[in-house]
DNA sequence: CATAGTTCCGTAAACGTTTACGGACGGCGA
DNA sequence: TCGCCGTCCGTAAACGTTTACGGAACTATG
């Protein structure tokens, strides 16, 4: 015999009362509660899953869907595990339990998580690399699971999201550029329907506006968020007549292999070009160190995890005043890579 | 109503018969079993988890656990997401579900891991980031829940395995610098109590000797695995009087660190010192590029599942001479970094 | 002492499946 | 015709919990 009742024997009591000892209920009594506690702690006793959220149809799971195989999701390893770290911060306090769903390569995002919520496997979910129509939101919207993306999508359905201030980084970015001289700015998108290089090239283009100057479509640079694309970037940028004087690199890992681009044809960033690129931990450890917009990822991950459960009925109520919607700001970080001015034409 | 009583009275036929259909069983006929599929399938009908795995004491889940925070797993950008994408290729096979068990870095893994096992959460387990000693090998062990670890540890309660060949690794890297006049190795260890590091150590030691050299203690650097940690490692070996004329990296991100203390230093990879290190995506896309050790993270990913799938008594058959234990090999590629010769002294 | 209220606990139903068991039905051979 | 076997399906129990309900034992109040 396993189980609670295993326990209520041993204890000599009802299983009722065992539940309710162990669940906090207040019709048990101060002591017959010890007991019960001692012992399913000496014998290990530990609820078990599916008998639970069977009966309460509740399983205190919520899901952080990720993609895997490679340059999928835009963002190194690190960069989850640091926010997977704050999600639990927050989820910790509430008993919930956070898991990554992982959605293979070879499988429809949409259908996976079709078939992880009619399981009835979270009580709610996180996404994150959500694209500009991105089927998942609708689904969920539709079943009516409590959800937060990572990631503003073109058809939203009034769900609560997070999202890096990418309009932040176009701007300040753009301003500091043109301060220091330049005119002609190369930028990057990702290669794929990610919302973020839309809403990325657009406020380029309005910073550059504002500035009297045009977002030449030749110096916008589409390529996969990983090593490689940053130097196909490079290699692209420099094979051109007219290089620009800086570029904006939007995606972590690609600076590297820009980098490399430029050393192998004996250009130097921060003193031949100007870049200006995202945060990561090998950031400052790049020479020149990059100069980048730098965000706290815990701090991101307790956004979220707070921003999901306001929305969710059972806790609510803990987080009153949550933002339903949050850019979220980057810092400008110093660094040598941008050092270049350019010469007044 | 709900679930497969609603599927059931729709068809107008009872449940069992429902079940019995759509979990392909014989005892039921062609022509009811296709008008169960369509009408599951029409009326996006998933059998609810909790229901099924209460009923047959399975999840049809395996769980791979990892430890958030950075600093933690030692490994790259883009490792997990690789390794996973392996994974899941064999699962899908077996319509088994991946799913990672995010252990927070406020928590204890045994006592996490006690958790999730004692809830019933997977039917198997994989673990990574072993600890020389590691209570989570013999609570699994003894809970008699499958299994497999990414790494060895001293404690290994006859549990399938598998490691990267970190004796290959050091044979390999100290035989070839050794042939190419270095005289004066040194080596890097992970900061922890990870089992690889003494594995590394050990081996490199041995196969100094058997060139008739000794390993000098303070030319073992231990290090976080990440860039903060490489560039340490940079700074403290370039303050020895003595330096060594070439460094074998253990860790994969530690290159970029270490590459920007030398840089500082006016000291470059390839031309002043011999590196050999652990590949990457960036490997090669720093300058110079890294001369690595490299694996298909794909494979091994592949070979986890198929090592955990043969210990376990449902999947067995599938996999009948799937080894128990395996070294992993990796490929050493040549880059730009280890192009340095010693003098003969 | 009678009554009402409170405190605590046992009983049993319910959650959504799977599956052992048995029954209905039809075909077949003797 | 009778009995047997095979095919297909319905019935109901079981998995491990939680929780509504009711009842027993006290306590308080008059």
């Amino acid at each position: 015999m396993k189980g609670i009742r295993h326990l209520a024997d041993h204890l000599d009591i009802s299983i009722g009362t065992v539940s309710r000892a162990l669940n906090g209920r207040p019709d048990v009594k101060e002591e017959t509660r010890n007991r019960v506690l001692e012992a399913a702690r000496k014998l290990g006793y530990v609820p078990n899953q599916s008998g639970r959220s069977l009966r309460q149809g509740t399983t205190n799971i919520i899901g952080f869907m990720i993609q895997t195989g490679t340059e999928i999701n835009g963002q190194g390893d690190t960069f989850f595990m640091s926010v997977f770290d704050g999600v639990q911060e927050v989820f910790a306090r509430h008993k919930l339990d956070l898991v990554a769903l992982l959605c293979s390569s070879q499988e429809d995002p949409a259908e996976y998580l079709r078939r992880a919520v009619a399981r009835g496997f979270a009580d709610g979910l996180i996404l994150s690399a959500t694209q500009r129509q991105d089927a998942r939101v609708q689904l969920l919207a539709e079943r009516n699971i409590p959800f937060v993306t990572l990631g503003r999508t073109l058809t939203d359905a009034g769900q609560p999201w997070l999202d890096l201030d990418f309009e932040g980084m176009a701007q300040a970015s753009i301003d500091r550029l043109v301060a220091r001289g330049h005119r002609r700015i190369a930028i990057t998108r990702p290669h794929d329907d990610a919302n973020l290089g839309y809403i990325f090239v657009e406020r380029c283009r309005e910073a550059l506006a504002a500035h009297g100057l045009t977002l030449e479509e030749n110096l916008v640079f589409r390529s996969t968020p990983n090593e490689a694309g940053g130097y196909r970037i490079g290699r692209d940028l420099l094979a051109l007549e007219e290089r620009p004087t800086a570029i904006v690199l939007i995606n972590e890992t690609i600076a590297i292999g820009f980098y490399r681009a430029l050393s192998e044809a004996g250009v130097r960033a921060g003193s031949d070009i100007a870049v200006i690129g995202r945060h990561s931990p090998h950031a400052h450890f790049l020479s020149p160190s990059l100069t980048c917009f730098r965000l706290s990822l815990h701090d991101l991950g307790i956004a979220l995890a707070e921003t999901l459960l306001s929305s969710m009925p059972a806790f609510a109520h803990h987080y009153p005043d949550a933002p339903v919607n949050r850019l979220w700001p980057m810092e400008l970080v110093d660094g040598e890579s941008d050092a270049f001015r350019a010469h007044k034409s």
